[in-house]
DNA sequence: TCAGAAACAGACTAGCGAGTATGTTTTTTC
DNA sequence: GAAAAAACATACTCGCTAGTCTGTTTCTGA
């Protein structure tokens, strides 16, 4: 499940992540790519079978981006809203080091669909599905256990509120750039304020 | 700025909405939207003098369905956690009434740029920004009041605080989806908890 | 050291889709 | 009621790009 993949494939997946953001995933050519790795199509061919693997196999590194660095910090003895906090900053932090990666999560999800018949294709979308709800089961787990223990309000539905937390703490997809200069007090003030507004949404 | 635009004018951009929708602005082709129009192409380049000014003329639309929402509900005189409420529940109940023009605007975020080197492109993208700036200023009002009046936290910048509202206001286009049973009960629920959690989050 | 496999490069194809150019029909307008 | 303009339909072009096919180079193991 965790296979790791060789430096060359890597290199690819940055920079097909990059492109992905840069132009959008129909806009952005192999060729583009290929380009801004400095080689040529035939290289990414010999590793991704199609444009579409490509794709799912950097959203799949995304979510295994986010999943490695949050679920390390949960800790279950802690208070729920306390412990949401901690999840939610270490979230909003990896999301902010991997931008290109997510924002390309961010552009599949406004389509509907992309459209592959092809079946090893759907096989990796499946499996992409399956961990993007994995990891989002962290923080439905969390909600349900704040509202039991009466730190949350119990306001309609916890799936609503799980998915409305996770926009909210990708918010930074929409307006974040990547500066030349990386401030780092920005960044903590950007990730400080997101963590506690997503705690206080849910009292 | 208000011009009124012809009945086939609307028709078009509903088709373009929709299929912008379902299947991302690039996939949907052209004759993809004159054939769920029931006609073919030339109709809507008698209207429109390409793609991309169908594109913003619908992303233009998405902004004036929810600022001619949300303006009239604005009341100065009532307190600013319960006029932002007033204004998220008009928006988000916006939002689910004219969902496929606010998920096209979604899908043209996630891009860095469309990329339309033409003029008369260059001059409906900056007016569309100049509105979408307009309205989101509606938010940023009241949030900088409720800071000012105590019912508001202060942490970090207005502006974040802003755009993560909205953000969090707009996180059903990433998982509504238009039944053909409408549950009114159930958008309601969706409405009400978005706007409880939008206001919690600021406090 | 020398096959053979892996990792690429480069040229080519084939199809799709935006935009155009030119008809044809319907509606105004005088 | 005829001319003119608006509102479409239809048949094309032409560039772009995903994917393929065939070299060429580099690595690897025996």
């Amino acid at each position: 499940m965790l296979e790791t993949l060789s430096t060359s494939k890597s290199e690819i997946l940055d920079a097909a992540a990059h492109c992905f953001m840069m132009l959008g995933y129909d806009r952005a050519s192999i060729d583009d790519i290929a380009g801004h790795l400095g080689s040529t199509k035939g290289r990414i061919y010999h590793h991704f079978p199609s444009k579409g693997a490509l794709l799912s196999a950097v959203q799949l590194r995304a979510a295994r981006f986010t999943y490695q660095a949050v679920a390390p910090v949960i800790e279950p003895e802690l208070p729920a809203d306390a412990c949401l906090h901690r999840m939610a900053h270490t979230h909003v932090r990896e999301v902010l080091r991997t931008l290109p990666y997510h924002k390309v999560v961010l552009h599949s999800f406004a389509t509907g669909d992309p459209e592959s018949p092809i079946a090893f294709e759907q096989d990796l979308r499946t499996q992409l599905r399956k961990e993007q709800r994995h990891y989002a089961g962290l923080f439905l787990d969390v909600i349900r256990r704040g509202i039991a223990e009466g730190c949350f309000a119990d306001r309609g539905d916890p799936r609503v509120a799980m998915a409305s937390v996770l926009t909210l703490l990708n918010a930074p997809l929409f307006w974040y750039q990547i500066r030349p200069d990386p401030s780092e007090s920005f960044d903590r003030m950007v990730i400080d304020q997101l963590a506690n507004m997503a705690v206080a949404s849910l009292r």
